[in-house]
DNA sequence: TGGCTACCTTTACACTGTACGGTAGCCCTT
DNA sequence: AAGGGCTACCGTACAGTGTAAAGGTAGCCA
């Protein structure tokens, strides 16, 4: 079965744009965990063949393009006037929530070449809170790099557990555990052993605690980045 | 041309082993930029068809494990006693060196699923480290959250810029943003104009603010993450 | 009517991972 | 010495990929 998921066809009414292959692109690659459908899987799903696609993308990356913009214009834009520290947060958590949502997005990142217009006005739009929050030029480019960092590298390792629940967690954890020779890597299994399996951890918290240590940071060197 | 770079075939003496396949695997990935090879190019550079590589590997995730396990293992680990600030510090730039040598390695994190020993060694040694610096084992773990996200999350977006000497980034840059109204994105434009293109912008040298925004952090919270 | 354009299809090519089955040489046991 | 099994490799084949090249068709404008 090389289409299963979803409905095989539905009829278009006129011709296809490009907002809609990215539609249909977006959703596919959500269902299915099986990241960004090939040509000609989309084509089919759109009651379209392959090389039609042709007609509204130069070539497969730059559909890519198109899909990781689309990702960009789900996330919260700060309002420029907002308390900066309070806005950056709101705007870290929105934007970790759209990468797990779209998990083949973070991947993409790494082959990206132009950026999309989303993606441009959410630069801006950050840049602007943190420069009318007090930031200097060079001290905004210092804490959207350190932000973006952390919330692209946080959500890259969440999103490559090979975990969901914290019951799969435990599984996986011991099923890792076991074989290794036990006193080999002993920080490595107390820390599992009593912290990670610990009832009720949840990996996902450990976001707001790097967030907030980093916001202090931000909020500390703010007049002294000049 | 399919399999231009470097020498057709060297002559074995005896059989394939694991490592000797990972070896060139990593050589190949490093040269010609293009990513990891396929099972047939790899092949035929080890002088052996695409199907021998399979005896040595169940199938081609479990050859990119091993790649990715090989890069861990070129991080400088944190001996136990040092300090662990500066310890820390080492090993975070280390770190990024590595994956700046490997570009191919980021891409692959999040879809690896079983961690190698190398893997092992290395984050037991971080959490060793932390530990005898007086961190509790919930410290340590938020400790390697942040500090991981950071490295991965900055090392990222450094990969994924179009550009690596000053000069091209200067070229990238006001071609990004030549063609867009100008004033639609002010702070953006503002930023690229006055800061990135100012003579002398290294980009890489903001993995040290963030960094060691994050020990800062890490230090003032040590004694209170219990 | 003729031609231009936008949109889509057909065909083809070079390439991918890997399932399946074979073969040549070695070692161990009877 | 004969047989059996094991390791290491090869050949073939299949279903899938992105996309270049070329052709078709419908609608619009001169």
């Amino acid at each position: 079965m090389t289409t299963d998921p979803g409905a095989p066809r539905p009829p278009r009414s006129g011709p296809l744009t490009k907002e809609a292959v990215l539609h249909t692109a977006v959703a596919m690659a959500d269902r299915s965990g099986a990241g960004v459908p090939s040509m000609r899987n989309l084509a089919e799903r759109l009651g379209v063949k392959a090389m039609a696609l042709y007609h509204h993308f130069r070539n497969r990356p730059a559909l890519l393009d198109g899909m990781v913009d689309r990702v960009f214009g789900e996330i919260e834009p700060p309002p420029e006037d907002a308390e900066w520290r309070e806005a950056m947060r709101r705007r870290a958590v929105s934007m970790r929530e759209a990468l797990i949502r779209h998990p083949w997005a973070i991947g993409l990142m790494d082959s990206r070449t132009e950026p999309g217009r989303a993606t441009l006005r959410h630069h801006n739009a950050v840049i602007g809170c943190l420069r009318s929050g007090g930031f200097s030029i060079a001290g905004a480019a210092h804490a959207v790099s350190v932000l973006d960092g952390y919330i692209y590298g946080f959500t890259l390792q969440e999103l490559s557990l090979p975990f969901e629940t914290p019951a799969e967690l435990e599984d996986t954890a011991d099923s890792i555990m076991r074989g290794l020779p036990g006193d080999e890597f002993p920080h490595l299994a107390e820390m599992v052993a009593d912290h990670v399996m610990r009832p009720g951890y949840d990996y996902a918290e450990e976001f707001g605690v790097g967030l907030d240590l980093i916001l202090d940071g931000l909020q500390r060197r703010r007049e002294s980045w000049r």
